[in-house]
DNA sequence: TAGAATCGATAGGCATTGACTATGGGAGAT
DNA sequence: ATCTCCCATAGTCAATGCCTATCGATTCTA
């Protein structure tokens, strides 16, 4: 049973004429008579009762055109539905990111993007890299805001830089070195250090800062956010290391940059390899200042 | 857009994989390749995301999953439907019955095609001869009952018939002929004569007969049915002419058999030539007694 | 890290098939 | 009786779907 012997059908039940509708489907009358044989001979019964002067539909004929134009409706929303997704900045873009940068960094772009595009649904979740990227691989969400470079070995995935930010030292208002313009981790070596919890990719970020100033920090206190740590600072509990982002004007406090000219973290946008994207989450990326999502 | 195309789509999507869907299908895996490159071609848009490892669907292949599979299930179900019903003694017969017949020969036939058919349904209308054959070549009726032969020209239709009748003269109890075993129409010259209205074909039946015994009937009342003449006849009114079938016991009259063998009325069941016919009706007009409907 | 295995894409050949033209046959219409 | 209209049939041709062989890429394994 074919499509083409559907629509012949149709046409036919409609025009109540082979000729009639050879005309209106732009073919000779042979194709149609011989492509409703075909479908006779499948559905063992005929469909016309073909009389001297006309044809009409059988009993079965006229039970069978209403499925028959039910199959080509369906058809034709089928398709029509796809064209029309495929174009419309429509639908939802599904974002992952890691706890230190979703308080900072995603607030306004969400705004901004809703603003533009208020058709659009983001959903967000928040999740430390590894997890993140699971999702990712699993086509559950379709970008994910993390710390790049990425240590995964694999090239499943796509990144995309999106900004640098230096990093900072947290030392309290009355620490010794809390009016200079920088410093270097070294300094630091005999104050208590507070640091973000095993996982968390920025522990890594910072403690490898650390150890290019040939520091090893003597770690007191482990949280899950920047804040937490903020206020332990504040209280005298140790000094921190926190990204650009993360600065927060707090009465008890004081970020100076970290001299180390590597002493930075890059965020970046991350997609998995080979997907393909709908409008939303092209117009997504493109927000973010992704240039272009089809680079490597 | 084929329908291969939609059932290649749901195998793999089902699958996971053009290799497995190619299996299943039946198929080598390159022509699942080819169709759905032409089936994303057309709609302008991936439906899957080919990654190393598996495929999987996009956004918009997701979306367009559960319409393909209705297209797939609409096309099972009418061509289920249609095979259902070919062969199935289930549905409609419409039937069209001449007056001079409808009360005689209908009743008892149609009793046991119901005990015999209980699912099938039987239409009956009423009407004289003309106006049943211009419903039978609209389709409204598919048999007809009616007196044969025909006097229509045209070879629309096919006639097959059933059974072979008697006519008798209806005569009062006191008429002389009364007490006869067979009467010439001849001898009831000078008989008032009780005849169906003009229109009813018996009476050119019963008008032929007189013809052929040089008897120029003279008539007193006409009727549109059997039994209001019966009546009349009774009552000392007349005399009349009728078919086997219509004889019923009267105190007041009896029914002479017309000593012409020419005298006769046969019934058969017509159709359109050329029309295609159910089950039910098949079975109809086998009921009925007709040997093969396909023969002219 | 090299090699094997798996998976989808591509290329080229072949057979099926759908569409076309020409023609036949049957039923109305003139 | 002839003409005309309409559907069926026959035969040809081109499009196309499917096949085999092969490639490129990725993943798993030794």
């Amino acid at each position: 049973m074919e499509l083409q012997q559907l629509r012949y059908f149709c046409a036919i039940a409609d025009t109540g004429s082979f000729s009639r509708a050879a005309q209106q489907r732009h073919v000779s009358q042979p194709s149609l008579s011989q492509q409703i044989r075909k479908l006779e001979e499948e559905l063992g019964t005929r469909l016309f009762d073909r009389l001297g002067r006309s044809v009409r539909l059988t009993e079965l004929g006229r039970a069978f055109l209403p499925r028959a134009r039910a199959v080509l409706r369906e058809l034709e929303a089928a398709r029509a539905d796809v064209v029309e997704k495929k174009d419309s900045i429509t639908g939802t873009v599904s974002v992952a990111v890691i706890p230190t940068i979703a308080p900072y960094f995603l607030p306004p772009a969400l705004a901004s993007f809703s603003r533009k595009y208020p058709q659009a649904r983001v959903t967000v979740v928040e999740e430390i890299t590894p997890l993140l990227l699971e999702r990712l691989r699993a086509g559950i969400v379709d970008v994910a805001i993390v710390a790049l470079p990425l240590d995964v070995r694999s090239r499943e995935f796509q990144s995309f830089p999106l900004m640098t930010e230096k990093l900072y030292a947290v030392l309290p208002r009355r620490h010794a070195l809390a009016k200079r313009h920088s410093v270097s981790l070294g300094e630091l070596q005999d104050d208590p250090f507070l640091l973000l919890r095993d996982g968390h990719c920025f522990r890594a970020t910072a403690v490898s800062a650390c150890k290019r100033a040939r520091l090893n920090p003597q770690v007191v206190f482990e949280s899950g956010q920047f804040s937490s740590i903020l206020s332990m600072v504040c209280a005298g509990q140790g000094v921190s290391i926190v990204p650009a982002m993360a600065i927060e004007k707090r009465p008890g406090c004081c970020f100076i940059p970290v001299a180390d000219e590597r002493a930075v973290r890059t965020i970046g946008a991350v997609t998995l390899k080979g997907r393909s994207f709908t409008r939303v989450i092209e117009a997504f990326l493109t927000h973010l200042g992704v240039k272009s999502s089809k680079a490597a």
